[in-house]
Order: structure tokens, then sequence, then C-alpha cells
DNA sequence: CATTTTCATGTTAGCGCTAACATTTCAGGT
DNA sequence: ACCTGAAATGTTAGCGCTAACATGAAAATG
């Protein structure tokens, strides 16, 4: 910055103005600047000017993982707000992990980021202490809560019943409910699950296939084997997310059960192959990349210092009927 | 740091040691210390770090897009290698544009990165000029060059030859190409169609479909229905990645095309729906966990400043010959 | 027991930048 | 010509940390 300004005859703080506040400069003179910057090939030192400045302009985004689908398109619209603001965003994979998730808070802090969003609601109560205590606000994101942190997303729980309010519309009147990784959100959807068919007066634990490894098409298809080897009369499958769908619609097809006349199968999330698989899955649309754009526009206004009336952005989901069910 | 020193008698500089360089503190001393550390929850502030010893501990990865599943699997890979050795990822999403990859390497440059990895070989000269000034050694992943680049991948061209030679001897007279996106690699891939199909006499230029827009099912589905009308004879289709044939896939069997006997359809990449579509697709198995586990290896080696003997990993393709060819 | 070597810890200065205050310049009014 | 105040630019100090050298204490050596 030094030179930079040596090249043009002005002091360094000059040169800073110009590329930071550039209303704090002549128009001539920052444009003799911004020509030497260029001619130099200066690039600023961003670490310096975070310790000068005790500002980062960088978020930290912690999600659970990079290969699912779901938390890319959030992670899209948290760029298409942050980037055009300024902001520079850390991206921490906590691997469905509550540990590595109080880790990677901790790892990420160093670089003292003005702002955290973080996927779910069930961090340990030391994560928000630590938060808390640098003074760094935070947006929760994907779940509700009315405990007054700041958080975006749907009730799961709601949509959980949803859908298997829908399977029992259409008259199933046996349905099982799959579920992979069982972080919070699954867990959510499970409570929906059997409120609706509690009220129903149709619950049956037995019809619950539930296991904590991440989930794949070939779980889907071996989870429907064994539910339909266990329970021959079962008529209908909820699964908490579209790839266990689709891996249970190819077993189906398989075995030659016809979908949805003896079995029918609901997803959620609503990904693009679930419009494509034969038939069509009926899942739940959730509003992934708004819930990205909400929450970053709303950590950034915390940021900025501005008193929010609203906390907590319900942005809805729509159970989509396809041929499935 | 001072605090912390304070609070256990010792100065700043030891506290410093004991998290940083802890055999150069006694053990009794160091735990004390980071007892301490733990108690008043201090936290490291990485800038002064990176501003003090000139060293970010920082990569920066460029990929053209996060909703890609070939380029999160390479992420995957990379984090694997980086993290254990204590580096942090930053995320560059280039969205398949030179311009922004310039500008985002721009930006993130601020960020004094020790070494950067980034997809493709393609980008303006600028840039390897950009990184030599500033000596920040660089990786380049998924395919070869012979100009000295450090890289790791594999040849998109070879890969593209071998596809469509696998096409040829199933007994294909009129293959098709149908590329999306056309980024440099689809681009390879298509130079080995072409010089597969040159070789064996039956090269047709009006069987290319090409359309810079990004990839998806629908579009697989559309230029499929669109070949078929301008060509009945095709009876078969090289699709330039997975989600094309998929959709192309989806397409004959809206038409009642029996795939492969009336039509032979191939994608590229193996992605996990590749195996579950029915009939299962034929495509070319890549190695993308491996390219990122690998190029951060050597990006690690470079930063060392380990003179690497080779500089080019090819780590080769397969060609996965399923029943939809 | 003096001398050397090793190990553990401390002191000083500075990384590149910006906040806060200080100074200069200049337009506009008297 | 002088004054006033706003706009433009400069000076000083310090953000939190570590490199490099300095010191002191303990261990090894003859």
């Amino acid at each position: 910055m030094h030179d930079v300004g040596l090249a043009v005859g002005v002091s360094a703080i000059t040169v800073s103005r110009a590329l930071y506040s550039p209303e704090r400069v002549s128009d001539t003179l920052r444009s003799k600047i911004l020509e030497a910057v260029d001619r130099l090939g200066y690039v600023p030192n961003r670490s310096a000017r975070a310790l000068a400045s005790a500002r980062s302009q960088t978020v930290l985004v912690l999600i659970p993982s990079l290969t699912n689908t779901v938390f890319i398109d959030t992670l899209a619209g948290i760029e298409d707000v942050l980037r055009p603001a300024g902001y520079q965003m850390l991206i921490g994979n906590t691997h469905y992990s509550a540990g590595e998730e109080m880790q990677l808070l901790r790892a990420y802090l160093e670089h003292q980021p003005d702002g955290v969003l973080v996927t779910g609601l069930s961090q340990p109560p030391e994560f928000a202490q630590t938060l808390e205590r640098q003074g760094i606000p935070a947006v929760y994101m994907m779940d509700l809560t009315a405990d007054g942190r700041r958080c975006v997303g749907f009730s799961q729980e709601d949509a959980g019943e949803a859908i298997t309010r829908h399977l029992l519309e259409r008259g199933r009147r046996r349905i099982a409910f799959m579920g992979a990784q069982l972080d919070e959100r699954v867990l959510k959807r499970l409570d929906g699950y059997r409120k609706a068919l509690r009220a129903a007066g149709r619950y049956d634990a037995a019809l619950e296939d539930l296991d904590p490894a991440p989930s794949t098409m070939q779980m889907g298809a071996d989870a429907l084997t064994r539910l339909l080897q266990a329970h021959p009369d079962c008529d209908a499958v909820f699964c908490c997310n579209d790839d266990l769908a689709i891996g249970a619609l190819a077993a189906c097809q398989r075995l030659g059960l016809a979908v949805p006349q003896r079995m029918a199968i609901a997803g959620f999330n609503d990904l693009q192959p679930a419009g494509w698989v034969t038939p069509p899955l009926t899942t739940v649309a959730t509003p992934r990349y708004r819930i990205g754009t909400e929450a970053a526009r709303l950590l950034l206004a915390s940021i900025a210092g501005e008193a929010d009336a609203v906390t907590c952005h319900d942005l809805g989901f729509t159970v989509m009927p396809r041929a499935s069910s």
C-alpha cells in the first residue's frame, strides 16, 4: 500500500481510502491510484485489514454435508446474498456430527467471522454460549424454534405430518416410515408421521425402519424389501428423503409390486430426480434456496446491528402429490 | 494471549509456543497453559497469526459448480487430506466462467493462500502469471497437460474416445453426441468422440447436439426427442454426463423406444443414480475422490518446497458397460 | 568445580493495515 | 484581503501475533 502510494505521490492511508472508502478521495486522485494498483499488481492483505479494522467481512457457514443437494442449494442462496454484500463464506462441513460441529466452530472462530449460519437447532448449549461470549450473531437454518434464536426454515414436524396425512387421504392403512441418518430433522419428520398416524388410530411402531447410517438408494431398496418381508400388509411408506424413496421405488419394480396400486411411496425434499423417476415421486418440496437467501439477509441485518422485529421466518413447504401415491 | 500468559505467570510468546510449537515448552508448563486457554475461552486470532508469520495455512480451491456431484466428491477428497494437515479450505465457485474465476482468484488472493487448487487447464495466461508473481504454487485438477504445470486427473479425450468405441463395438452405427455446458472437459470428450467415429468412418457432424446451457435431465430428454426427429436412424447416443443420459433414457421410455435394443445410451461420471435407473446406465467411472486427495497431496508437497519428480498424475478412468448399451 | 552445551523462557520489533485525530487546501462569503 | 467551514489528505499509534535474537537455568563434560 505504501509502494502504491509512493508511485502516485500520496500516503498509504489515501490508497486505503481509494480502495475502501472511495467517497473520501477526490475522483482524479482515486483513478490515478486505482491505475497504479492495477499496474503494480498490488493485492491487499486481508489479514492485516481484518486485524486493523476488527472486521473480517467473513461469515461462517456450518452445514452437515456437502454431498446432500439440500444443503448445496441452501449454500447457493447464501452465496447469492453474501457475495454482493462483500462478504466471504467460510464453509464448514460438520458431517452430521455435533462434536465436529463444535470443533469446527472453534477452529473457524479463529477467523473472527462477523456472523455464523448454522444448520439445525440442536447444538449443545456450549455452542450458543461460545458465540455469545464472542458477540457473534448467528442464524439457524432449516427448522423453527420459539426460544428466541434467529431462525429461517419450516416446521419439519408439520411437513412429516402433512405428507403422512396425504397418504392416509389416499386410502392407505398400513403406512411405514423409513429413516436414515437420523439427524434432528429426520426425527422431527418422524414425530410428524407418528402424530398423523396416532390421530388416525393407525400408528404401529413396528412399521418404523430406522438406520443411523447415511442414506443411499441402496439402503432404501434394502429397507423396503425387509419391510415387506416382515409386514406383507404394508401398503405405503414415507421415506425421510428422496434418495431412500427412489431406492424403494426401484426395489418395488424389482419385486414386481405395482406402484402406487400395491404400494404407495413418498419422499422428502423434491430433488430433481423425484420428478423424473417412473412413476414420478410424491414428495414434499422444501424452500432450500430461499432459506439460504433469507438466512443470509437476516444475518447481515444482525451484523449491522438492526434489531429485527421478526426473529423466526417460516418459509413453509409444499406437499407434491404425484403418481407414486 | 497476553492475558492467558498473565493467568499462568508467563509471557505471551510462551503461550504462543505452547499452542503451536509444543516441543519448545516444558510439559508441566504447557498443560497449565492449555488449561488456562480453555478456562478463559481464549480463541487465537488467525489474522494476526497469518500477518506475523507470513503463512496463512489456507488453500484456495476453485471449482466450477457446487451443484455438480463430480466436484463435491473431489472436494471431499481435498478436505480429507488438507484438514489433517492443519490447512483450511477457501472454496471459490467459478460458475464455469473464466471471468469469474479470475475475479475470484483476485478476491481470494487477499487471504494470502499458501496454495491453489484449480479445476481444468484453460485459464487465461494472466491466471498463471498472477500466481507466479505471488509465488503461490498451484495444482490443476481433472485433466492432464504436458506443459509442465502440476496436474492430477485423467485424459478427458481418451475417455470420450473409449466410451464411443464401446458403442461401436456393440454394433452401433449412427452414434450421436449430446453435450451441455460445453466447458473444456465436455469439449475434450467431444474430441474423443469425433476421433473414435472418424477412425471408424462413421462421423457425422449433424449428430452432435451441443447446448451451452447447464445440463439438466429435462435438457437430456428434449435433446433426445429432437435428435430422433431429425435423425430417425440414430441408434446410440453418448451423453457428456449422467444427468443428460438419464433424461434421455426417460425420453426413450416415454417415446416407447426400447433401450438398448432400439437405442443405446451412454453417460459419463458414473454417479450414484447411473446404477439405479432401469436399465442401468453404461457410463465412464471417473476417480473424482482420488483426484482430490492426490491433488491436495501434490499441493502440500509443493508448498513444502519439495521438488516433485512427477508433475502430472494420470489416475485413469473405467468404462462401465451396463444394460443401457 | 569451572566450562560448555542444551533447553526453557523472555524481549524487542515489526508484519500490513486502519481508527482517530491532525493538518492542509480550497470554495464561498464578507 | 480576510475568515469560515467543509473536503481532502496526512500522522501517529496500535490491532494480536511471531521471528529473531537474548538471557538464564539446568544438565553434561572434562
